[in-house]
DNA sequence: CACATTAGTTAAAACGTTTTAAAAGGATGA
DNA sequence: TCATCCTTTTAAAACGTTTTAACTAATGTG
């Protein structure tokens, strides 16, 4: 039924090497042979059989990508850069989703370690999974090539880090806020280089830290519905906020909305990541930019250069991209 | 460096027939052997070479997953559901990113002619695509097994198709604003099932129908935006718009927002698909569910079940879930 | 004309498993 | 003692390619 490099061969009346070399573009085969081969092989819609070559040639032109998730859009994007760029080499991508769980990263590791990919990706959210990098390493030093993005680790030598700025993104975005005249601000998220931007950026502008105003909670929208209630029910309220991403952000936003106060009038709020939805929600998301598709592309490539057995440049170890503020209309001047 | 079978079975001193058997759990070793086989693999740390499994056993515990792009929040969410309930048999998921063009799809029918997946899923969007369905039906009655998910065809005897009653869908939208006082209603899309949906509506209730109150765009939020800045041109606007998906209904409300035209007070709009978002979105926006987990859930485990050999029931080669109204606040009764 | 070179082809090995069919060994029974 | 029957092990084939090294035939050189 399906057409085998033999049944070129016969029919072709030469030897599976010569179909081969001919297939392959080889320059030792005579022109008339090499036609005939790939008449043939067109008549016979030959297609080679992937798993074979994979077998001999010790790799599968797949790659393997590790993310918490589809359903959030950082991730999305992320991944839409990261295919773009390596299906110009012909790579496929293994979609590896691991929930937030690390035993689930662990499986992948597994999987990756088997030659199911010729390189892998890792990303990551909320800082977890460090308690991999020693997997992840093993894998990278006799495995495959890997390549970390948005995700630390002290083995840059080995394993590629690509990362923005964040640290100094939350910073920036304390820092708007503060020179809107705002000095109740707070935090929505969980512990994180953000959040340590932000801690920096009111220290440095005397403003005393209060732990009240930080909000711990779920990276996604629902966590930020939480934080909103709750903030409904608070007396004393922060009259900003520094939203660990735009999803909390809109989730926040939306709760105290249906709570009756007002984003930006009553309280002004700033995302993080700059995720598609945050320039057309109402109010548009005055945000962090993270450059998503940039770093994604540059995974790709980082990764496609060390499949193809290149060395890195030191200087590309670790890249650290610039964040940027983008204000749009979910912050405004502190009324009063 | 890395360990083979080969290695397991000269430490165990067996022959690689024996190692065999004794890893994949024979009854056939003696109990002796196989412990020390066992042992010996855990302490090189021995991983099997998935590659030549897949050579041998002729598959790659992998599918192909086609669907139009990842940066759409209602494929994102059937992946999520698809990968949930392939991951539970083992399989992993190449992800097949189209970006709408059909040369792509081509590409990646060919990719999976070529053994690299077990079985695969195709999905579309805007009845685009279906040029291709003579090459899919070859790839499944010659190849591998194929599911459609929201995509239509002739052949359901050999590709199953999983689908949402999405003419009824916008049917219910309609009547809903006709309920709700409405006249002058608009669609927003392309022509398509929903567009037919909301057609026979309009015809049905002794509505003249309006060709001016159609406005064709691309199926996203940019696209919505633009007809929206349209619609703030016209001198005659519809009172209410049912919008082929829930990003177009995003980018309308966008736009007229932003050009002082309130939603619902002044305009009615109903998206479609109920994606995430949507009900966080100020307003929340009333839309027509789509029931994508069990789609998603319900293709992955038809595909695992041809996978596997086995045939299907005929009242699965076709199967059409009910949509549904959610009502939420970008709808309200026609004022005046 | 002998020898070296080149062009073209191919047999065979390799990739790392699984699986089949055969072999080896041991126990049982007559 | 020998045939029979298990149990356990293994050699070898298979999966479908690519690649190496060897071979043949043709061409060129002095």
């Amino acid at each position: 039924m399906v057409i085998t490099l033999k049944d070129v061969a016969d029919q072709a009346g030469v030897s599976l090497a010569t179909a081969s070399l001919a297939l392959n573009n080889s320059s030792k085969v005579k022109a008339e042979t090499f036609k005939r081969v790939h008449q043939i092989a067109q008549k016979l819609n030959y297609i080679p059989n992937a798993r074979a070559q994979a077998l001999v040639k010790r790799a599968t032109k797949t790659i393997g990508l590790i993310i918490p998730e589809m359903v959030n859009p950082f991730f999305a994007e992320l991944t839409q850069a990261i295919k773009d760029t390596v299906i110009k080499e012909g790579y496929n991508i293994i979609l590896c989703c691991t929930d937030y769980k690390s035993e689930e990263e662990v499986k992948y590791i597994n999987m990756f370690k088997s030659g199911q990919v010729d390189g892998a990706i890792f990303s990551c959210m909320g800082d977890l999974m460090q308690k991999n990098d020693e997997m992840v390493l093993d894998l990278a030093k006799n495995y495959i090539p890997v390549v970390y993005v948005e995700r630390d680790s002290p083995n840059h030598q080995i394993i590629p880090i690509i990362k923005s700025d964040l640290k100094d993104g939350a910073y920036q975005a304390t820092k708007y806020l503060i020179e809107l005249g705002h000095r109740e601000i707070g935090f929505v998220g969980q512990s994180s280089e953000r959040m340590e931007g932000y801690r920096q950026c009111i220290t440095q502008h005397q403003i005393a830290l209060n732990q009240q105003f930080i909000f711990y909670n779920y990276i996604t929208i629902e966590g930020g519905i939480a934080v909103g209630k709750k903030l409904l029910k608070l007396a004393q309220r922060p009259t900003a906020l520094v939203c660990l991403n735009d999803e909390m952000a809109i989730g926040v936003i939306q709760a105290l909305t249906h709570g009756g106060i007002q984003v930006p009038q009553d309280i002004s709020i700033i995302g993080t990541d700059n995720i598609k939805i945050s320039n057309f929600y109402n109010p548009p998301l005055t945000t962090i930019n993270v450059p998503k598709i940039e770093m994604g592309k540059k995974a790709g490539n980082i990764l496609l250069k060390l499949m193809a057995g290149q060395s890195l440049p030191v200087s590309e170890h670790y890249l650290l991209y610039p964040t940027e503020l983008i204000i749009r209309q979910s912050t405004a001047l502190l009324s009063r």
